[in-house]
DNA sequence: AATAATAAAAATTTTGAAATTTTCTTGATC
DNA sequence: GATCAAGAAAATTTCAAAATTTTTATTATT
């Protein structure tokens, strides 16, 4: 197998937060090298970049390491991403214009569909990338009108993190899991279009306090 | 000139936040290895660490840059400072003990001797890092029991970032200038120890609403 | 049996050079 | 004079191997 380094990336991102490669786990360029047929050094490249992100942790002459996974940090990084969802949904519910709101709509109306689709299949397992994309894209320009790339930016290396954390702890994905879901998101949509700034970040933290 | 990794970090952190290094200046491995006398990919190596902490940007293929300096960027960051910061304190009034307020006075004594020199002084360059490190200190014990490492983390993190955004940004650091800044942390300890939730959150914002 | 010291193995970091890509320079064309 | 293309120069990325450091395994000592 031999891929080019952006693609190296990619496949470690994806891997990373679909918990191919758990947490806590070594990550060895030496290993990965022969898998992606590239030197060890461009995997280290590769792991360096995924430290920026939060993947991955990276300590001096003692290499890298899938993020670990525990309660606490679960919480943490849970009750961070609601701190900053809430500030840039706000921010955005003061700036954001027509065209806002018509994204939003838009990323809410891809997602509920897909949602539906879930609710209704037996198996959600091939419906869960896309999912993850859909929903990414909802939450992402919820907060796209906040005027702010640093909260931005730190929402979208939050966000993957969270991911990160999240999947492989197995619950109940079942339909009324995703029932839930689905009013959720719909709680936070009416809200943010309505400009009601309390409401949403109400909405904001029923959706993510069962992570909590 | 040979140094460990450690220092060249340590030397390129200090230069980027001290404007030795400007803003938007490129930053070629192959030209900083002759200076600290090791390989190029030694530097390479460092300047992505150093672009996880935000102080130098990355672009693939296209090399490393000194963060660029903009007010719309100054702007943004002392926004997200606020906001870290106004969070960490509250949590922090909420979750610290004794020994929070021990160590938040002890760091606030040490910061303001530091002060009171500099509002003395003639030249204020020599106390510059002196001060730097206290104040750095200071705000951090303020957030340091609020029990999110990922908040601590991205504080940091957008600490240095605020520092290399202000400094280089010729302000008049006369003595008017430093009696406002000890005024202003003593507001933040006052609020702070009182538990003061509001009025602390208030003093942070004043002490930083001058770089908005 | 537990601890400490030593030796072997494995992993990480650094290096210098080759390969690739981008950027700059020069000259031709419109 | 501006635009574009080709070639040259410079910078970035990749590589494989050497050097260093950490980890593991072995042996000796208490």
């Amino acid at each position: 197998m031999r891929v080019e380094t952006p693609e190296i990336f990619d496949d470690l991102q994806r891997k990373l937060m679909t918990a191919e490669l758990r947490p806590g786990e070594k990550l060895k360029p030496s290993e990965l090298q022969g898998f992606y047929g590239c030197s060890a050094n461009t995997v280290r490249d590769v792991l360096l970049r995924l430290s920026k992100v939060g993947l991955v942790e990276f300590e001096m002459q003692r290499g890298f390491r899938v993020r670990a996974s525990t309660p606490a940090r679960r919480h943490d990084v849970t009750k961070f991403r609601i701190l900053l969802e809430q500030e840039g949904a706000r921010l955005s519910m003061l700036n954001g214009g027509v065209e806002w709101e018509a994204q939003l709509s838009a990323a809410h109306h891809k997602l509920s569909h897909i949602e539906s689709q879930i609710a209704r299949a037996d198996d959600v397992t091939p419906f869960l990338g896309l999912w993850s994309d859909a929903e990414l894209e909802f939450h992402e320009t919820l907060i796209s009108s906040c005027g702010s790339p640093i909260l931005r930016e730190t929402y979208g290396d939050i966000y993957v993190q969270f991911r990160q954390q999240m999947v492989g702890l197995e619950r109940d994905f079942g339909t009324s899991y995703f029932h839930s879901i689905i009013d959720e998101h719909q709680a936070i949509l009416n809200a943010a279009l309505a400009r009601d700034v309390e409401g949403c970040k109400t909405a904001i933290y029923d959706h993510l306090k069962r992570n909590l």
